[in-house]
DNA sequence: CTTGACTCTATAGCCAGCTATAGGGTTTAA
DNA sequence: TTAAACCCTATAGCTGGCTATAGAGTCAAG
């Protein structure tokens, strides 16, 4: 009884790969696990509960630093639902945001494609590389960041 | 006449840094510059019209490696609009995929929030470290990328 | 001719979240 | 007792688009 887990059980056990736990443990996402006596990682269940959470914070949107945060609270003693309520209404702003760009990105696309369409071969005056592009304002995703 | 410019004029003119565009030359997206007898880069007019061009590209979504794509094809003698119409369009699917992803994102940051007003403090039953992360279903935004 | 602003190359670092490799040691079933 | 399968650490690399630094040379105005 008290099984223990060597580290690849414990990975496969929450779809995660071996270096992506011991990364974790470097982090400090994970405490320092038991050895063996040969120094492989033995892990208690409690273990892979958290690496579970940290799957599923990580698909909330939160990154490794704010799940190590979350934890920390945890286990300083306090309850950490108060920040992450917080934490989740930020995400929530940047999600609208990133919605917002994203939109005025897409609105620039159609409307280039659409020029593109009804306009197929005009001359191309004052353009010295591609008028489709260079026909496009500049508009939102401003320094070209992501996507 | 036949004005050339050194690289910090030519970066200033577009709003780029120096660095940055002798990396766009290491990149293949700028020919090789023609040098003055110390070494230093000589550009003409003409370079900065690409060096805008690629800003341009960059503003509408294209990343550096479809950029060097779309010059390369135009100095290759074809006229690269077909190709960026396709890319056009391909990065609208993506613009839209990306939407959808977040749209189901905020939907279920939305939930939990509410869930986490009208439940203030309930015991936390089956749940190790945070319910609200917890009860969270694993949606969209699969892997955890971004955001 | 000096000086200060500019430029050159090469190299390393940043962000995040890993993956990959080298060179070794451990565990466990046959 | 062997051999496969697993594990260990440490280090380097990946993605993309740069920025920063060091150490040296060049340009142009006064």
């Amino acid at each position: 009884m008290s099984a223990r887990l060597f580290i690849g059980k414990a990975a496969q056990a929450v779809g995660l790969s071996v270096q992506a736990v011991r990364y974790y443990e470097r982090l400090g996402l994970l405490p320092a696990a038991e050895r063996t006596a040969g120094g492989y990682r033995a892990y208690r269940p409690e273990a892979v509960e958290r690496l579970r959470f940290i799957r599923q914070a990580q698909a909330a949107g939160f990154r490794l630093e704010e799940i190590r945060e979350i934890l920390r609270m945890k286990f300083a003693g306090q309850s950490p639902c108060e920040c992450v309520r917080t934490m989740l209404q930020q995400k929530l702003e940047e999600v609208e945001e990133q919605m917002a760009a994203l939109g005025r990105f897409r609105k620039q696309l159609r409307r280039t494609l659409q020029r593109a369409r009804s306009l197929p071969r005009l001359p191309h005056r004052a353009s010295a590389i591609c008028p489709m592009i260079e026909s496009m304002p500049t508009v939102g995703n401003k320094g070209g960041k992501k996507l």
